[in-house]
DNA sequence: GCGCTTACTGAAAGCGCATTCAGAATGACT
DNA sequence: AGTCATTCTGAATGCGCTTTCAGTAAGCGC
């Protein structure tokens, strides 16, 4: 690096004949400072450009202005949504957010938060479900715990496991289980159902929920109708292709998110079948995407951007008693046009 | 805020006997300390939970391992994937990405501008046009200028006049022509055009090397048949809506973005319209999800992550003439299956 | 004009760390 | 053993700012 020479508060306080003591209450309205003095510092620094060192603002005492968001991958519309959210009341609290993607490698989540702590953000988001071995959400914790002893804010949006921590959490077991019972109304018997890794909770509670339904209504799922895949576009894909290559025998797919729900529909589109006229298809978030497809998806929808912002609004909001306070958001079956009354 | 009593690296020093600075050196590697002093340290360290204060760390004069990045709104796919690039090889490179939507706001840039400033972000990136307005473009130059003087870098995507700062610039004008030469050879002679604000180079560039290349086949783009409206899916499908309605008289829909064309795409299917039978429909971008509609979009394929990547890498790079390298990503032209040959 | 309160102002003390500089310890040679 | 180069180590300084703390000047009543 070269010079690097900034404008300091010194300068400033230095053309303005004041001391830096003034110069620094003038520009934060800290404590009084008299009228002419304070035009002068003010007139000083707009004429050296001067930017506060948010460093040795943050190194002096005051409190700092940021925020640390970690996600999967923001490419990823689920988390945009909700990242959107989020960005939207840290913008409204004059917070800069610092967004992560852990392209869902534990290590850079571990990574991520040791960088979040170094930076003393005033909170940390964690937004989506956490990773399938404990020792992961050990070490994870172990990042954590420090960092709220020192006073650090942390959130999370569904992420159940994780330590006495504020969280946001979108029902996923009673909306699959609404899902089902809307599948079922309409006269399906025989499911399939495109899952991510159990070992999640988002999964298990969605697959548990819509599961447990079935079974309620005297509807068994075998093993073979369900398919574990990644949680994205082309694991839907393949999880779909698995299923139709061993012969579909079910009149309705459940896909436990709509990003695989996606995949799902174009493998098969691929194969010749027809949505919702040879199988219904139904997904679960409802990210923005899915009510311009054809057919439109039948899903359950979450409130995507609120999730982030509430998650954002009790970060941001003290908590004096630091008790785990938990803001539970209903989702809501939306029937759209992949999914149909099933021809007897 | 509370205590926050923070453990300090005088703390480890103290605890692994040893001084301040030695315990600096361990830990940091950057003078030889005998081995079993600095196996006393990072012990030390380790049992304490010790995280370096990144600010203090900036402020001793370390260099800030943190890049800032402004685009318009990150839940906007065409963001989210640029976004995607770029936090894809800042994290290779140990760098924090603080992100910033600007909810196409210029007050919020300029704000977003100062405080990454103020965090002596060692990067900052603009990704997307800037506004319309050329007041807030020189707002924007003032505050950037003493940021770049004072050593930092800044990269733009996708942002032309930007003054003399390294850019990466999609080939929109080449690429908005050459779809336009891929549709006059299906035949189609009378067009309309779904636009964002002509003021945003991104759109007059493609607007305009759209309409120059029609002009060159003697095609002529009459005003009626130019639609301007915001740049998102509700913007495309009121301006759509709007050709609809004073009755369409023309055989393919051109929209400046992929996400406009999404919702053209919708208005035409609501109003009986079939694509590509009835009207062929063509956007810009190639965001990831248009592979997937029905029928599939034709497009101007821009590699979205790279885009990123290259921007991201740009601002890593030395750049010691301090010269403006631009960088220049063609766009191909992608046929799917929402345009066809006009039927005589 | 004196004492007292009130309103500002400035000098100075850190915040936590990297780093310089001087000094101590070690080793290699004569 | 004595000299000198080499390798480590620690005390001290400063990064830019906020915030005490100890004033100084102004305002007021008498």
């Amino acid at each position: 690096m070269q010079a690097r020479t900034h404008v300091t508060l010194e300068d400033v306080a230095r053309a303005a004949e004041v001391s830096l003591a003034t110069a620094s209450r003038a520009l934060n309205g800290t404590a009084p400072v008299r009228q002419h003095l304070r035009e002068r510092v003010l007139r000083a620094a707009e004429e050296l450009a001067y930017t506060p060192n948010a460093h040795a603002r943050a190194l002096a005492g005051a409190t700092h202005r940021t925020v640390g968001v970690i996600c999967h991958d923001v490419s990823d519309p689920y988390f945009a949504a909700v990242a959107g959210g989020i960005m939207r009341v840290a913008g409204d609290n004059g917070m800069l957010v610092m967004l992560a993607s852990t392209f869902r490698e534990p290590e850079r989540e571990i990574a991520y938060v040791s960088m979040l702590r170094a930076e003393r953000a005033a909170a940390i988001l964690l937004i989506g479900s956490g990773f399938e071995d404990p020792d992961w959400e050990r070490a994870l914790d172990a990042e954590l715990d420090p960092y709220l002893a020192g006073g650090g804010r942390v959130a999370v949006v569904s992420r159940h496991r994780s330590l006495k921590v504020d969280s946001v959490l979108p029902e996923n077991r009673a909306g699959a289980a609404a899902m089902a019972r809307s599948l079922l109304d309409l006269g399906h018997r025989r499911f399939a159902v495109l899952t991510g890794s159990q070992a999640l909770t988002t999964v298990s509670d969605r697959f548990g929920g819509f599961r447990d339904e079935l079974k309620k209504a005297g509807v068994r799922l075998r093993p073979a109708d369900v398919v574990e895949a990644p949680f994205t576009r082309d694991g839907g894909y393949a999880a779909m292709s698995e299923l139709l290559a061993r012969g579909l025998d079910a009149t309705c797919v459940f896909a436990v998110t709509d990003v695989m729900a996606i995949g799902a529909l174009s493998a098969l589109r691929e194969h010749g079948l027809s949505v919702p006229d040879d199988v219904s298809v139904a997904g679960f978030d409802d990210i923005p995407i899915v009510r311009d497809l054809t057919p439109p998806l039948t899903t359950v929808a979450l409130p995507l951007p609120q999730l982030g912002e509430r998650a954002m609004e009790l970060a941001l909001t003290e908590n004096p008693g630091r008790r785990r306070r938990i803001h539970r958001m209903a989702g809501e079956v939306v029937i759209r046009s992949s999914t149909r009354k099933v021809s007897p």
